[in-house]
DNA sequence: CTTATATAGGACTATTTTAGTACTATATAA
DNA sequence: TTATATAGTACTAAAATAGTCCTATATAAG
């Protein structure tokens, strides 16, 4: 499938709303009525956007969170990152030593390019994206290649 | 941590293997000696990327299998969906009607794009790129935008 | 025709991951 | 001082994944 976990789904639904307000306050019951979402999954996703400094938190009475920076500096890598840990395709790409084949692995270089071309586009998306309406029907991802040997293009 | 499973990664592995010998017939015990993955775990990989038609079978004795198409044929987005199912990242992109919230979900359609980018980048990576050495260190990704409002660009 | 070999398909179990909940502690405004 | 809201942690239930095994079928070779 390849899909993100749902808590990261609840992420984006909830900073989306966040986003529309961005002066305000919002407080976890708050957004429960808004989005539908139940009250502890709420919670526990506000905590961890809290924890990766996507978002300020404010206790005590007339408290609640708010987005830490601008809606178009926070983009869906880091929003993933932040529920899931480290984006890594493969084993190896994020916690190395756990794989017995490692040593002798030929192919690990790749999918760490495989990694840092789905991370770009990632990257690439920000809350800003998502607050706005859909206008567009495809996004154009580019593997440039070398025109001599077709090879995935080198790069630093 | 947004991965890929273990079986697919296995894939990648045995067709890589595969790969290096695209004329001759690989039987599961052969890419278990090769690769050190267990014979009942590869025999299964092996059965789903001959069900996707990635690979070629050929039963009875000498039998095995091998390429159905040359490696510079058959991308990573191919073999995750093998192994997989139809790579989406939110339910609500693989199967539609499961999620209570999906009348109302402002942002299905940006995680839409988000998917196409994500499949446009595993798309570009073949097998051919697998079997090659890693000689690059980056890969440009690009997500473009319009220059007056910077939003995702539209392109049919 | 028989036998050895190899894939096809399905069922099953164990493990791991994820989702969801609950409870206690701490901070703050009124 | 009290009501309110987040912080942190631990726990349980559910779902997905990994791995194994068994039976059926096809094919090459003697």
């Amino acid at each position: 499938m390849l899909r993100v976990s749902k808590l990261t789904d609840y992420a984006t639904v909830i900073l989306t709303h966040i986003a529309h307000q961005p002066d305000e306050l919002h407080a976890a019951s708050d957004i429960t009525q808004a989005t539908g979402v139940a009250l502890p999954t709420v919670s526990k996703v506000l905590k961890f956007l809290s924890k990766a400094n996507i978002l300020t938190s404010h206790r005590g009475s007339k408290g609640g969170y708010a987005l830490a920076n601008k809606p178009n500096e926070t983009n869906v890598a880091e929003v993933i990152t932040a529920i899931e840990g480290p984006i890594g395709m493969t084993e190896c790409t994020t916690s190395e030593g756990t794989c017995e084949q490692e040593s002798s692995c030929e192919i690990k270089g790749n999918w760490n390019l495989i990694n840092r071309a789905v991370y770009t586009a990632l990257e690439a998306v920000t809350l800003a994206d998502m607050v706005a309406p859909v206008r567009q029907q495809a996004v154009n991802v580019v593997m440039p290649r070398t025109k001599e040997t077709n090879e995935l293009k080198v790069e630093s």
